[in-house]
DNA sequence: ATTTATTAATGCGTATTTTGCATTAATGGA
DNA sequence: TCCATTAATGCAAAATACGCATTAATAAAT
């Protein structure tokens, strides 16, 4: 059954006049004629009462113009949907990324995102850096973004930012300025470091910053979570070295003196992923 | 855009291989690459992901599936809606009937038609006598049961039933039986009657009964109502004349002593009437 | 009663679309 | 590197849809 048929069905239901009906619908009235009976006889039933002089609906007909007109219309849309799907502009995309920029670039990157594509519908999920990449490949996320280099076979990825290393101290710590480390100096401090993951690039700089100042730090504590390590420093248990995207959460009693050191944030997605969703996205987030 | 064509993308994203769903929905393969394709011009989008080795869901492809599977099925229902429409299974029917018949013939008549087609919607309304004919004409009513013939242009209608007039009177009254009835004890009662109304076959074979007595009864109240009449019968306000019929109904202190007269049952619709519905109930009440 | 105007159905030839067959081209696995 | 698999494509045949002209039925006008 072609929707046309039914279309030209409905013009029908409403002029009740096959000459006027199929000029409206740009077709000859002997055309509309036999698509109205091959409708018919299609469905095995009888959508006008007709003679040569007037037409009319049957009580069938009556009910499937009613029905009709609103399937048609839900069609319309769903097709509509569909595209929009298709040109990327609708769908779901499942970002992980690291807590720490989720107050720095995170909510410029998301802005962007909601002011060109308003359909889309992003989830946002925290995923532990060990299971990232097993993640992407899952398809439980579509999107990650992280501060390790990938080279995992089927991924891709791109660098978006960098940011500097800072050391994170109380307000009243004697360090104020980078002039203020020293060996000497840093020894004696406790450290509260993110959990040292083996060929975590992230891991490897902050232990080749230790390795500038030539000592091993005493670490009393680790942590994967950046605002938890925020808040032990604020409570004076310790001092911290994060990225100075931290500096955007409000910590007003805490000092970001900043490293020589820059750490790099990537947004990794799978090679073959050809959802036009992720393709928009990496479009705007390359694009300017 | 072809419901066949949906049909064939429905089952290629069930098994995601072009020759076993070609096999399947009895096309070639070659067909089915066609109808896919242009399906996908149709929409301006694609539906699967595939090269040469695997066919695969793109994202608007796989909410299309979902939504087209529901969508189809919607229809399938409707059609089949519409088909027991066409063949008058289903439906509505207003039906008017006189409120003495409906303790005897219209039950038989009504469980007669729930019987043979229970998706039948049937509507009972009383009409004035005077309004049957207007009513049914002015497509207020579909059928109307009358003890009226009628000669009306347009109308069609047939005997269904007949039944003999009868006096009603209190247990207590002196008329026990038929021969107890004659011109001088018939002058001396009080008569309540239905509403005299010209022209009115009904009313005309009253009319006739007391010209066969030979005398002009004292009518002291008139009603349409006929349950209206019995509760003043039952009261002892006077004594009546009625159909045989409301003998059904419950009225334990009354008696009804049968008379020499018939009262025909007409059943009364539109001669242009097509609807199904109609065709069939009538086929049902004169069928046997 | 007769004529006229209107209008849905139909016969027929043409144009368009769809189909099947055979072949091609791409791809994953041995 | 070769082979098996499988979606796409060229082409001719078949099926379908279309427009034109005509027909048949009917309501309105005379």
């Amino acid at each position: 059954m072609d929707l046309q048929r039914i279309k030209y069905f409905l013009a029908l239901a409403e002029q009740l006049h096959y000459w006027k009906t199929a000029e409206k619908v740009n077709i000859t009235q002997s055309a509309l004629t036999r698509q109205i009976q091959s409708l018919e006889n299609e469905l095995g039933l009888q959508l006008f009462e007709r003679n040569k002089r007037n037409v009319k609906l049957t009580p069938a007909g009556k009910f499937l113009k009613e029905k009709w007109e609103v399937e048609l219309s839900e069609l319309e849309y769903i097709h509509q949907f569909a595209k929009q799907i298709h040109l990327g502009e609708r769908g779901t995309i499942t970002i992980a990324h690291p807590d720490s920029i989720s107050a720095s670039i995170m909510p410029d990157i998301l802005a962007k995102i909601t002011q060109a594509f308003p359909q889309l519908q992003i989830k946002l999920v925290q995923v532990l850096y060990e299971n990232q990449l097993d993640f992407l490949k899952n398809y439980k996320i579509d999107l990650a973004i992280t501060r390790d280099i990938t080279s995992e076979q089927g991924i891709k990825s791109k660098k978006i930012y960098s940011d500097h290393l800072a050391l994170v101290v109380p307000l009243a710590h004697s360090f104020k300025r980078f002039e203020d480390l020293s060996t000497e100096s840093l020894k004696a401090q406790k450290f509260i470091l993110p959990t040292k993951d083996e060929g975590s690039s992230y891991s490897e700089i902050i232990q080749a910053l230790f390795k500038s100042y030539d000592f091993v730090p005493d670490v009393f504590l680790h942590s994967e979570f950046g605002s938890t390590i925020i808040a032990l420093v604020r409570k004076g248990l310790g001092i911290a070295i994060l990225p100075d995207s931290y500096m955007h959460h409000q910590s007003p009693d805490l000092r970001f003196i900043p490293l020589p050191f820059k750490t790099d944030i990537l947004i990794n997605w799978r090679a073959d992923d050809h959802n036009p969703v992720l393709a928009n996205i990496l479009k705007l987030v390359f694009g300017d």
